[in-house]
DNA sequence: AAGTGGTCTAGACCACAAT
DNA sequence: TTGTGGTCTAGACCACTTT
């Protein structure tokens, strides 16, 4: 079966692997209720501590249904997930082997226009420090990121001229981290993105928006819209 | 600090919690070295096996790095990562109230075409079904399936005539079930998009294509195109 | 009422990496 | 060599849900 054929302890990786194998190819179809953590422990010769992390981590991945009395059941329809990892643009433009660059296109405090304040829920008065900028891929303009800070949130930001390094390095340490929200979209190319992206009207842009929550109100909230042929892609 | 006042006993997710405050609040900036598991343990008033699941779980969430001998230290940059659920599209429907409809708008048995069998790494005389079906919403299109499936490596799907549900559901169960590869990207409409989801050319479409690999060899790549406006939310 | 998973504990050994 | 996290174990109590 799956059982260990030496005198090798079992891992919880191993009885881990081993279920999946059975919800996969094995005996296990979709629907299946599996035997108590007691009873699968004494069979795969583990702890039942050992077995209750590898039920509960294959079942996080989204194959297994637990609760309480009713037991362990093999969904029917596996839950499908996909994780992306998104690091500091700049980490991700070094990762790809590309040197990177930084430039500050624009830096003005305004009074928050109306679609920013239903979008950030922010008060009639709010003033907020908008940051546009650029991000290079060996030497092409890779991202433009324009960005709107809560000034009331964050009022150190005014000294902050941004024009060396993005708002992003500065934010992941000021921010007193909260929610986040995001959100992908393609949309078409605005007028920014035309100008710096080197896009025609109307191509379609990968657009990633990012809005950090503190309590009812966000700390900012940002647009990356990327170049064309932009994919984010992940394995699973 | 963050110890329990009363009797009550400590759960990891107490711990996780007082961890997280203290990492983005409080005193455990970023580059901070934390005490073992150990003298964390016993400063909590908890076992170490608790402290390690409270520990390892801050660090899956990108807050913390761990190392044997080195140590738990607070990430410089958090780790920023995004998760999606992504459900059968039917059951994507269905929850947003909405009523869910499945049309099939062609099935065909094709020799795979060269960018095809590049794609999905396929020999030069492969047969793949080609499928192409329509999702509603209420009524209106929400999303179009332009599917191929290696029929060497399921051959059964030769019997399948996707008349009445769509190949997704079908495919959940009869896949050997291996590893999934998920891109996200903005295209421009195609003719598909433009005749069945009524976009204009060259709308901005957001695209979800995903294979499912099996060893070498794609089992079956899909490419889902969504209506005007679609957009993928999460929080983190 | 009873059976299941959820979690805590104390103790142990091991693997890795910094010294 | 040594200190750290990674993991296993046996036993215990509890919470949830179904019966």
């Amino acid at each position: 079966m799956g059982q260990i054929s030496s005198s090798e302890r079992m891992t919880f990786r191993d009885v881990k692997q081993d279920i999946i194998q059975r919800i996969t190819n094995g005996p296990w179809g979709p629907g299946t209720l599996l035997p108590s953590e007691i009873d699968l422990a004494f069979e795969f010769g583990c702890s039942r501590t050992t077995m209750n992390r590898a039920l509960r981590e294959v079942s996080e991945q989204g194959l297994l249904e637990r609760k309480r009395k009713a037991g362990t059941r093999v969904r029917e329809f596996p839950l499908r997930q996909a994780r992306f990892a998104m690091p500091l643009i700049r980490t991700e433009i070094e990762q790809t082997g590309a040197t990177y660059r930084y430039s500050l296109l624009q830096r003005e405090i305004v009074a928050a226009p109306s679609w920013l304040r239903a979008r950030m829920n922010l008060s009639a008065e709010a003033l907020v420090l908008h940051v546009v900028s650029l991000h290079f891929a060996n030497g092409e303009a890779f991202q433009l990121e324009n960005r709107w800070i809560n000034i009331a949130e964050l009022p150190e930001v005014e000294h902050q001229d941004f024009s060396k390094t993005g708002p992003n390095e500065w934010l992941v340490s000021a921010m007193p981290y909260s929610e986040v929200e995001v959100s992908f979209s393609a949309e078409p190319a605005d007028a920014l993105a035309n100008t710096y992206l080197g896009h025609k009207t109307r191509t379609p842009v990968f657009c990633i928006e990012r809005a950090a929550w503190c309590q009812d109100t966000a700390i900012t909230l940002v647009r990356l819209s990327h170049r064309r042929g932009y994919r984010l892609t992940t394995r699973c």
